[in-house]
DNA sequence: ACCATTAAGTAAATCGATTAAGAACCTACA
DNA sequence: TGTAGGTTCTTAATCGATTTACTTAATGGT
C-alpha cells in the first residue's frame, strides 16, 4: 500500500513506523544504528521507490551544496567559443567532475550574483567579469572564491605573470630595431565598441589581462626606443574572429602601415595573418605577426604563430584544486614564448 | 543596531517591527500591502544589507529553481572540445541567460541523476548520454525533459532526420559507381575501443545518431548495389582528433584501400583528409571523404569538405525555447547537404 | 445607521530535510 | 545490587523562506 506519489523522509519514516531522524542516519550516519536497522530501511526505501534525502532540502539544511559557480568574462556564447576559455574550462569540469561537484555556468553579464549565491558553495571566476558590480559582489557576498587572471584580494587566485610574459614576446618581435608597430588589444575599453585607443596613459593602473599586456608591450617598445603613435591601439571588445578581422584589416591599412602587430590573442593574431595574406603581404618580411595563449590552430597555421602559451588547460585543473583545498594562496602559472614563421 | 551579521527574512522582520509575511509580500507580491509600507521595507533592506529571500529556501518552498541541467553525452571536457556540441550550447545558454535561468553542466559520465533532480527544473539532454542508467532516470525521476538527438517518448524532443540525410550524402558520394567503401562511425559500441565493427545486423534497431546515420549508409551502399564488406566499419568511441587520425591511418591502408570514405562528423573527416594527403593521395580523385555536422573548418580547410550542414546553434534555441513553453511535441531540423571539392 | 466589501497585515502550517539532547534498554564490573 | 557506560532510537528545534486562512480597520452605498 504505497501511500504518496513521491516519498519524503517524513512519509518514509512513518510508512515503516520509525522515527525521521533514523531514516536520515540510515542515509548518512551508518553509526547512529544497529546495522541490521540500516539495511532494513535502505531495503525498503529503495523498494518503495525513496532514493534517498531531497538534496535541495539537505543542502539548506546544511548548507553546502555540492555545486559550484563558474564565473564567466563574458556571456556562456562567448565561453564555448573561445578556445582558451574552453581549455581553461575542460581542466576545472576535470577536477570537480572527478570530486562528484557540479559546475554552474554564470554569465559574466549577468548583473547580480543573487540569483545564484545561495545555490552553490562558491565561485571560480575566470577573468574580470564585463559586469564590473559583480566584483563588488563577488567580495562582499560570495562563501569562497578563487579568481583567475585577475586578483580580488580575496581567498585565492591563480595567476600568468601577463605583463612579463608580453614584455618577452613584444621584445622578441622589436628585435631588429623596427619601427612601426601597432597593437590589437582585447577588451582595454568598457564601451563596447571596436575602435582606436588614446588615452594610454589610464591603463597603468588596470588591472585587467588586457591592460597587464599593455603595459608588457609598452615597456618593451620604450625599451626598444620606439617612440608609440597616439592612434596605434584597437580596442577589441570581444573575442571574435569578425570583430578580430576588422581590426587587423583597419590597422593593415593604416598610415603609417605597421611591420609590426602585437596581438594580445591568438585568435586575433590568426585573423590578422589571414588579412596580411588577403592583402598580399607577406609574413614576417613585410610585417611580423606575434599572438598570445598558444593554441593549437596557430601551430597548424602557416606560417607558424610566433606566440606565448600558456597552459590554460592546467590553470584550470588548479584553479579547481585550489577552490577544493580551501586554501588561501596565490598560485602563478609558468608561461613560454613559442617561436613560429610569423615573426 | 545591525544585530546578526547576515539577515534573514525573519530577523528582518522582527528588526523592521513587522510579520515575516510582510516582509516576504514585500519581494514577492507587491499588491498584498500599501506601497509605502513596501518601500519602506525594501529601503530598510538595503540599508542593512539584506539582499533578499534566500534562494535555496524559496526554491524548497516554492519547488522552482531557475536551473535546468544540460545533460551531456560524455564528460564537460569532451563538451567543449567538440565544435558540434558547443555551437549547441551556444543556442540553449542563449536563450536561457535572456530568460535568466542558469545552467548547470551534467556529464553523461555521471551514474546517478540524483545528485542534481532536487535543484532544477528539469534537463536538457544531449544526445545519448554515454551512461545508460540516465536513461531511465531521466524517464522516471525527471520533472521536465527535452531530448535532443534521441527520443525517450517523454515531453518534448529535438531532432534531426539522422537517416534521411546520411543517406543523402552517402548517396552523393556514391554516384560514379565505386565500389570501395569505408565507413569511420562514431561511438557504435558501447566498449570504449577503438576497433571494426563486424556484426552490423545489430544496429538496425538502434536509437543512438550514430546507427541511424549507419543505416542511411547502408541504404545508399544498397542502393548503389554495393556490398559492404564485413570489416569496412570502424567505432570511434569518443569525437576526438587523436582517435580520428588513428582509425583513418587504419583504414585508408586497409586492404582493399577504400576510395569513398563516409564520415559520421566533420571532425572525423578533416582528419581523415589530413591523415590522406599525408599518404600523397589526393582527393576525391584517390579517394572521396565526406562528412557530417558542417563545422566552420570543413569550409576553410583545402579541398572545401562535402558535408551535410546542420544548424547546431539554432538546434539549442529550439530545444530550450521548447523546454521553457513546457509544450509536450517533438521538433525535426533542417538540413542541407554542403558540396565541397572532397567528394 | 447598517451591512457588505475591500485593504492591510498577521499567525501558523508547510516545504524536506539534519542534528543536539535525551530516553530506554542492555551489559558488565566491583 | 548499584551504577557507569554503551547502544539504539526518538523528540523537537532548526535551516530560510511562502502562503492560506484569518483578524481588524476602513470605505461605501442605500
Amino acid at each position: 500500500m504505497t501511500k504518496p506519489k513521491t516519498w519524503t523522509l517524513k512519509s518514509i519514516a512513518k510508512e515503516l513506523g520509525v522515527s525521521n531522524a533514523t531514516v536520515s542516519n540510515a542515509f548518512n550516519r551508518p553509526d547512529q544504528l544497529s546495522k541490521a536497522r540500516r539495511e532494513e530501511i535502505l531495503a525498503a526505501c529503495k523498494k518503495l521507490g525513496y532514493f534517498g534525502p531531497n538534496k535541495a532540502a539537505q543542502s539548506l539544511r546544511r548548507g553546502t551544496f555540492n555545486i559550484v559557480a563558474l564565473v564567466l568574462p563574458d556571456s556562456v556564447e562567448y565561453m564555448v567559443s573561445d578556445p582558451v576559455a574552453s581549455s581553461f574550462m575542460r581542466g576545472v569540469s576535470a577536477v570537480l567532475e572527478k570530486n562528484g561537484i557540479n559546475l554552474l555556468l554564470f554569465s559574466g553579464n549577468n548583473d547580480n550574483l543573487n540569483s545564484v549565491v545561495d545555490f552553490v558553495d562558491g565561485f571560480i571566476c575566470y577573468g574580470r567579469p564585463r559586469n564590473k558590480q559583480l566584483v563588488e559582489q563577488l567580495k562582499q557576498v560570495a562563501k569562497h572564491v578563487v579568481t583567475v587572471d585577475f586578483n580580488i584580494g580575496r581567498d585565492a587566485s591563480v595567476n600568468v605573470n601577463n605583463q612579463q610574459a608580453s614584455f618577452d614576446i613584444a621584445k622578441h618581435a622589436l628585435q631588429k630595431n623596427d619601427d612601426r608597430v601597432a597593437i590589437l588589444g582585447l577588451r582595454l575599453l568598457d564601451n563596447d565598441v571596436l575602435c582606436r585607443v588614446y588615452e594610454h596613459h589610464e591603463f597603468e593602473a588596470g588591472q585587467s589581462i588586457a591592460h597587464q599586456r599593455l603595459r608588457g608591450y609598452h615597456q618593451a617598445i620604450s625599451d626598444a626606443g620606439i617612440t608609440l603613435g597616439d592612434d596605434r591601439t584597437w580596442n577589441i571588445p570581444e573575442s571574435s574572429e569578425r570583430f578580430a578581422s576588422i581590426a587587423a584589416k583597419e590597422a593593415l591599412s593604416s598610415t603609417p602601415r605597421p611591420n609590426v602587430l602585437l596581438c594580445m590573442s591568438d585568435l586575433i593574431a590568426l585573423a590578422a595573418m589571414r588579412e596580411a595574406l588577403k592583402m598580399g603581404l607577406s609574413i614576417p618580411e613585410d610585417v611580423k605577426i606575434v599572438g598570445f595563449d598558444g593554441i593549437d590552430e596557430g601551430q597548424r597555421f602557416v606560417p607558424k604563430l610566433t606566440t606565448v602559451h600558456q597552459n590554460s588547460e592546467e590553470k584550470g585543473r588548479i584553479a579547481a584544486t585550489l577552490f577544493l583545498s580551501k586554501e588561501q594562496q596565490t598560485a602563478e602559472i609558468d608561461y613560454q614564448l613559442q617561436l613560429g614563421q610569423s615573426s
